[in-house]
DNA sequence: GTTAACAGGTCAACGGTGTTGTCATAAGGT
DNA sequence: ACCTTATGACAACACCGTTGACCTGTTAAC
């Protein structure tokens, strides 16, 4: 058997599918973007999508080792993308305050590689871009180097760990994620204020709050402390 | 049928399987954990721990309805150990970054386990107590319930996906990690600084913070900016 | 044009997964 | 000692990712 994986600009034959369809990695990752959007995170898999290609299932594992590595390339096309989207303004605190909704964003619309992809470094060309915007920004906000990299850093894993903590749940069955909001107004507002007098206090405080991601206000606080540190001029405390 | 599941105080009947092992929910519990720490998140499926139970793996259907039941039961009990080893002091940003530490440890002591459970609302008797506990510590320190709320849900969904990213790292193998950590020292510090300005000027610092977790400083982030909304009585700001 | 090589699509199979309907049996209340 | 029924066992279903072998249309070379 030859190689099974052909690098990209190496190919040369654009042999047609019984179908029709001609492959490519662009074309894949495309219709595994759409599959994910149009049918929930569990309508991808390699046969589902061989299936949506028009192309038996084994073929995908000529443009890619593994499904990993689809999930790689999703992944890396969807920090293209949330990038190419945003605009920065040149108020460093709006700009990222922008620019991680927008990523979390798009870490919820593609969860499964939002999961994948938190806890890997790719090195990958919009990756590095994304590390040298946000740097900048930092920068020329008036942070310190080691300041700024200590935000960046804080910021980015943040960012990804919040983008697959509410991309699992979401990716949830529709079932069980229900249940989970049941469990905020069933059983934690019933519980008695003299066993749980902090629960009962709050009951509809938190119904309400356990709806929805906390990943802005997270943000919105670590934002607001950086701006605090930039202002008293305590940046360059460390030489991390 | 009658139903599958039946609860643990109406268990009436130890039968032992074919292998004379008398099975509980707890010693199921018991042996997840096991099979997860020993052999990796992959490890733990329906089949391969009834195996280890010495079960067949559908009797594991008359304790838990779905898979999903058996992670949040896991998961409970994780949280149950944490809790059990921490001593609040009555000086609340202190306590709350003493427990936010805690449970990170705790989440990386058990890797596979914190990667799957993260991300679930159990409302089981551990995660209430938890819940309690924690709003305890932001109510006493003045927080009103609104602000309250909106803190506890950030510190506890930041802890819990930060400790899943940095449990899913952990959890790769070893080659793998150390390749991630070679891409920061080599394909980061050696990208040239006129095309990318930013990253060649912090690259030293870069590769020495991105070898260790930026739960720490996050954490420090947001219990500062708490701190700051304190002190400045903007703690009722919304109602949520 | 013809031809020969081989990239790339297809097929069938392997071993895994969660889950369920049905059956058998031993435990425990009476 | 009996009868009910809880609970473990079995077999089957429909999926999953992955791989080795096969076949054929495309393409480059002549």
């Amino acid at each position: 058997m030859s190689e099974r994986v052909v690098p990209p600009d190496a190919r040369r034959r654009r042999r047609p599918t019984k179908q029709g369809v001609v492959l490519s990695e662009e074309l894949i990752i495309e219709t595994a973007l759409r599959l994910i959007e149009e049918h929930g995170t569990d309508a991808l898999s390699v046969r589902r999508l061989g299936h949506a290609l028009g192309a038996d299932p084994s073929s995908l594992y000529r443009y890619f080792r593994h499904t990993d590595d689809l999930m790689l390339a999703i992944a890396d096309e969807l920090i293209g993308r949330t990038l190419r989207s945003w605009r920065p303004t040149g108020d460093w605190r709006a700009d990222l305050w922008d620019l991680g909704l927008r990523m979390h964003a798009g870490a919820l619309a593609h969860p499964r590689a939002a999961v994948l992809s938190a806890y890997r470094v790719t090195g990958r060309l919009h990756e590095i871009q994304a590390v040298e915007t946000i740097l900048g920004v930092l920068r020329d906000a008036g942070f310190p180097d080691g300041e700024a990299v200590r935000i960046y850093h804080a910021f980015v894993d943040q960012n990804l760990a919040f983008g697959a903590l509410d991309s699992a749940n979401s990716a949830l069955p529709r079932a069980a994620r229900e249940a989970e909001a049941d469990v905020w107004r069933d059983t934690y507002a019933r519980l008695p204020a003299d066993t749980h007098p902090h629960i009962a206090a709050t009951a509809r405080h938190l119904a309400h709050s356990m709806r929805h991601s906390s990943y802005p206000a997270a943000l919105d606080l670590l934002l607001s402390a950086a701006a605090a540190r930039l202002e008293n001029g305590r940046g360059d405390a460390g030489a991390d």
